[in-house]
DNA sequence: AATAAAATCACCCGAAAGTATGAGGGCTAA
DNA sequence: TTAGCCCTCATACTTTCGGGTGATTTTATT
């Protein structure tokens, strides 16, 4: 509870404590001033210079620092690959099997109906079955074409 | 010659001109305290008063305005089509002539070796020498896989 | 004008891609 | 369970692609 307040109220105690120190040091002066009658250009020197540097030091705490807005146009390139989002009506209504898209992405990536198989741990012929339908399905006559479609319908990134 | 210096210097004559009004204040303060010899205490509240605002007018003045920066990031989303910029600098490093170019660009809409010679009115041999030639400078072995790499390079949309 | 680079074309050959057809096994929904 | 789709594989055949070589013409570039 006391340590809640005290948290709270940091800042509060802290400028308490200071002008304490402040006021004593003040009283502490006026001794000195009464034991020497004539160190008053002193007194007052030091009143300045500690009130200056509480002056400046109230500036620098209390005065808010300017807010500069600086806009920074960042040009975000959309990696492909990230935020690929894929177009399943698409992929449902040409009725392309979640096999063909595997084989058409690795098409889209350059590998040769070999590589492809290697890849997939089938055989050259099963691509070739496999591309076909995609041809098909897809109403084109190439990979080329293939590919170029399906990046275009949301098929692959 | 004058009105030059008095230019550069306005800041400090300024400082010095207010220093000049402080000492005359205290001056008469002084003299105030010969005539009121009790009023010391106003005298050093004065003095606390006058040298805390010299403080924290000293503080804003010479102190660096502080600035606290906020960026805000504007995130722009270019259109990979509509502003596609031609990575002019990988098309000459890689050596590829303008006609090379053309042609990748038709590969890359999935048309054949011989639709890509009608359109440019040439014949399939020479076309089979453009990409030949494209492929070696591109370093890759297929028509997919030089799509798939002028994409990545910014030759092509 | 000389040189270099680009563009054009041709021929051959082998590799890769694409077409057609058939067939067997697995999974699922009617 | 049966029809339908998917995945797999094979064979045979055609087309396209890609590599290699060589040659001519055009177009810069110096």
């Amino acid at each position: 509870m006391i340590s809640k307040l005290l948290a709270k109220n940091k800042t509060n105690l802290l400028y308490g404590a200071l002008l304490g120190i402040l006021l004593f040091l003040l009283n502490w002066l006026e001794l000195r001033f009464v034991i020497f009658e004539h160190s008053f250009e002193i007194y007052a020197g030091a009143i300045a210079i500690i009130f200056t540097c509480l002056g400046i030091w109230l500036a620098m705490k209390l005065t808010k620092p300017r807010v500069e807005t600086v806009i920074v146009e960042k040009h975000i390139y959309p990696d492909p690959a990230v935020d690929f989002v894929l177009n399943e009506k698409e992929l449902a209504s040409l009725g392309i099997s979640k096999r063909e898209l595997e084989v058409l992405q690795l098409m889209a990536q350059g590998l040769s109906n070999e590589e492809i198989g290697s890849r997939l741990f089938v055989s050259l012929n099963t691509i070739k079955t496999h591309s076909s339908k995609i041809f098909e399905k897809m109403d084109v006559q190439r990979r080329t074409q293939a590919i170029e479609k399906a990046k275009r319908l949301g098929l692959i990134p």
